[in-house]
DNA sequence: AATCCATGCAACCGCGGCGCA
DNA sequence: TTGCGCCGCGGTTGCATGGAT
């Protein structure tokens, strides 16, 4: 579960995420936000690249970030959205709130994939043959690591559907496609009052970390201020700013 | 008790899209 | 129009854990 820490070529820190570290980002984020994933681990004192700090804060450190088991509920929404999505596993977490993309995604290929694989081959047993070959797609590691052991079980489980083809948009009956876009419009409505946030009102609104990101700043020495962190080069993001800061307002997460 | 193996999860990687100069 | 930088997404990998043998 753990990956062995270690250092890129740019000598930046690979692997797991200490304590230490988590308390840094967090810091950073609930002070200053994530105006530039980029240059903020420069800034945060974290030897770690952008990328990793927004893998790590999206996923474990950002507030309301549900933890632990899955509800029947959560599961069968999973279930519908994928039916209608495929994999896109963000969109999927629109509306799970407090559920990372990659959270969900883990547990699809965990549980719930085998779930629909049965539900699929319940009613496709008859044309299993048909999608051997048929899709071209690489197998992910893990339906490797599980064809293997089908394999190895003597070939026990030959009518295990892999990576059923139905759940494609595309192959959706018209009902389905409905809904399908009906999503889609949810969608673009969400990232619509996403937009708003970010635009006209977005400083006398609550603080929302998403609208910092694509945020272009204009560039001004930073400087340590009084916990030690280092200010990011903004001259927008005040100290009064941040402290009004409401973790209840994390709704869309 | 030791080893093997399947599973779950955290994290990394590469690609595509978008905005800007 | 094009090139560049940045971000987000989805696929994939690596490792710990727990159950089976």
């Amino acid at each position: 579960m753990v990956r062995t820490p270690g250092y890129d070529k740019n000598g930046r820190k690979k692997g797991t995420w200490t304590p230490e570290e988590d308390k840094k980002l967090e810091a950073y984020i609930t002070k200053y936000g994530c105006w530039n994933w980029r240059q903020l681990p420069k800034y945060a004192g974290l030897a770690r690249c952008g990328k990793s700090c927004r893998l790590r804060w999206m996923n474990h450190l950002r507030p309301n970030v549900k933890r632990g088991n899955y509800t029947k509920e959560e599961d069968e929404l999973i279930l519908n959205l994928h039916a209608q999505l495929g994999n896109r596993w963000s969109a999927i977490a629109i509306h799970l709130p407090g559920r990372s993309d990659n959270e969900i995604k883990n547990h699809w290929h965990t549980s719930l994939k085998k779930r629909a694989n049965y539900n699929s081959s319940e009613g496709s047993k008859k044309c299993n043959n048909k999608n051997s070959g048929s899709n071209t797609k690489r197998k992910s590691s893990v339906e490797n690591r599980n064809a293997i052991s089908a394999n190895n079980n003597s070939n026990m489980h030959e009518n295990i559907v892999l990576e059923s083809s139905d759940w494609s948009p595309k192959e959706s009956s018209s009902e389905e496609l409905s809904s399908y876009q009906h999503e889609q419009h949810k969608v673009v409505q969400q990232e619509l009052a996403l937009e708003e946030i970010s635009s006209g009102n977005f400083w006398t609104e609550p603080f929302e970390v998403d609208s910092f990101i694509n945020r272009k700043i204009d560039f001004v020495a930073p400087s340590i201020d009084y916990y030690g962190l280092m200010c990011p080069p903004s001259p927008y993001i005040g100290h009064e700013f941040i402290s009004s800061f409401d973790y209840d307002h994390y709704n869309y997460w």
